[in-house]
DNA sequence: CAGGCTATATTTAGCCG
DNA sequence: TCGGCTAAATATAGCCT
């Protein structure tokens, strides 16, 4: 890149990290407003930064929410994507019911989530950026993925 | 950005749009990836392009599904965002609603807006489902929203 | 259209204050 | 920690096959 090429793995200094993590996401953020300007593609991003507890959400809820209502009308006129789309939806409700659990424990709320999943799913752009931990959920979901099937599980 | 500085707005001429977006699409998966790698943050992109009826998923479906999932876990710990989450809400509750009646009259379900439903009351309520429930999807939904006291518009 | 090929435009790692 | 600064690394618009 710069003054010195880096090697394309784990930084490992938390203070450089940090720096490159702020430096890059700013860029992505802007080249996902370019290619939106550019190219006319309805799009959202959330970034989660290992060192801040808040989400960034581009460009705004209202924004995110735009995109979702555009994915709706036209996810609902494509009939293809119906077939595959059932087996994961199938596998999301399973998820959503095991967090609605935690949450109902937790008695707290969510909003993003729901963005987030509808993004995904959507005639859109969207990026999403985590931070640490959960390495035992992999294991999680693969596990969800095999108990699933394509039914709807009575709740509790 | 090269030989020629563009502007930043909506490229009219079709091909080179095209041409465009694919460039930098790539482009900002790579620079995602690299991100990833970095500073170890799970990520997912899904990006639909104008010109194809399939989005991108990168790095897959099972990828995304984890940023997802992780992502809820970070976000439930999460206390400060609860002021302005029941005005979203409450938009959500009347999209899905307006959802329903498009489904009612295409006499066709979708599993897409069970889940959006039941993340978007998650935990401000206790959500049962049940196989039987869900056949009358919409009297459910009726159901909870007065249960809950949304006193949002009728159902029909 | 999908791929190269540059010449520029941008991004950005390492540093310094 | 936190911005600038700058040179080197990348990204990419316009062209040409």
């Amino acid at each position: 890149m710069p003054r010195r090429k880096i090697k394309l793995a784990f930084i490992s200094d938390e203070l450089a990290r940090k720096v490159t993590y702020n430096r890059r996401k700013k860029c992505l953020i802007k080249k996902v407003t370019e290619l939106t300007t550019l190219c006319d593609v309805p799009a959202c991003a959330i970034i989660s930064s290992p060192f801040d507890s808040q989400p960034e959400v581009w460009p705004n809820r209202e924004g995110a929410m735009k995109v979702i209502e555009r994915y709706q009308n036209s996810y609902m006129r494509d009939e293809k994507r119906n077939v595959n789309h059932e087996r994961f939806t199938m596998q999301m409700v399973t998820k959503a019911r095991d967090q609605l659990k935690k949450m109902k424990r937790d008695n707290r709320e969510d909003e993003l989530n729901l963005l987030m999943f509808v993004c995904m799913q959507n005639n859109s752009l969207s990026i999403d950026l985590n931070a640490e931990e959960l390495k035992d959920f992999d294991k999680f979901v693969e596990n969800k993925l095999k108990e699933v099937g394509c039914k709807i599980e009575t709740l509790d």
